[in-house]
DNA sequence: GAAAAAATATGATATAAATCATATTTCGGA
DNA sequence: TCCGAAATATGATTTATATCATATTTTTTC
């Protein structure tokens, strides 16, 4: 459903909500590990969230990747949309440009609730919502 | 969330679905401009789905492809599978692999029970149930 | 049985996604 | 102020998907 890059930008993020702060940065190398993302890859993902403010960094000795209170609360889908294109929940299942309510095309009606239902949750939760259950031992998150 | 072959080669069996049968046979040709995709493209798909079984065909003049009552009781879900693996619907969206109920990712509470819905919905109507819609304007399928 | 019409087989090319590699910039600490 | 640790920028390579092109086989019709 996710691209690959998706996934992996998904997991990391939820892994800083969870164990990084602004004292505590985390290195991409570290990220890399725990995610199981080779190493060149998730740096260049996780700059491409910082880039889009969806993380935070420094550079340096000491430096790393960490969550602000603002990248918190920030929407899951968000972090979708950095790598994939916004119609992925929007546009029709069949690629079809007409397709709506009013004309509906064949999986429309059995598919659209689905799609539309999560994306809501994708939209109405943030980073940190997530990161809550985690917390909470309601959802897990190793490799 | 289907790769273009999928969306294609759904589109031609409910074209099949609709305006073929065993003395009305509709050619690639014919299929290609009405699901507007290339021709070269359109045969090579519609070749993979009479491999498997989704649809029939027969060579040489007045020949052609259509769909035989066995193609139109076709569960539509395995010409998905034809073409995406079948992980699409049921492997953790984040990727996990000890992801399930016991052990819910932070997705899958939000995300699972859609899927699944959206998976038997798949499973439970056949190719023709889908053309049914049709047929009562229900459902439409220009291009 | 020859010619033409169709699907079929095969493989080449283009595009996009995923992955890998390396040089550059920034910053903290001795 | 210099060294090393870290992110950043850039781009090369690989792999998968989508697209395009052509030669071959089958089958009907005259």
């Amino acid at each position: 459903m996710f691209s690959n890059s998706v996934k992996y930008a998904i997991k990391a993020a939820l892994y800083l909500a969870l164990y990084s702060s602004w004292d505590r940065k985390v290195l991409a190398r570290e990220l890399s590990a725990e995610i199981d993302v080779p190493k060149a890859y998730m740096a260049k993902l996780l700059q491409e969230l910082v880039r889009h403010d969806m993380i935070s960094s420094t550079r340096g000795p000491k430096g790393g990747f960490y969550l602000s209170d603002v990248n918190r609360q920030i929407p899951l889908i968000q972090i979708v949309y950095v790598f994939d294109r916004e119609e992925l929940f929007k546009s029709c299942v069949l690629g079809l440009n007409f397709c709506d309510e009013a004309r509906p095309c064949p999986l429309h009606e059995k598919i659209s609730p689905y799609r539309s239902s999560l994306l809501t949750a994708l939209e109405m939760n943030s980073i940190q919502d997530f990161a809550d259950d985690l917390s909470k031992q309601e959802a897990y998150l190793p490799k």
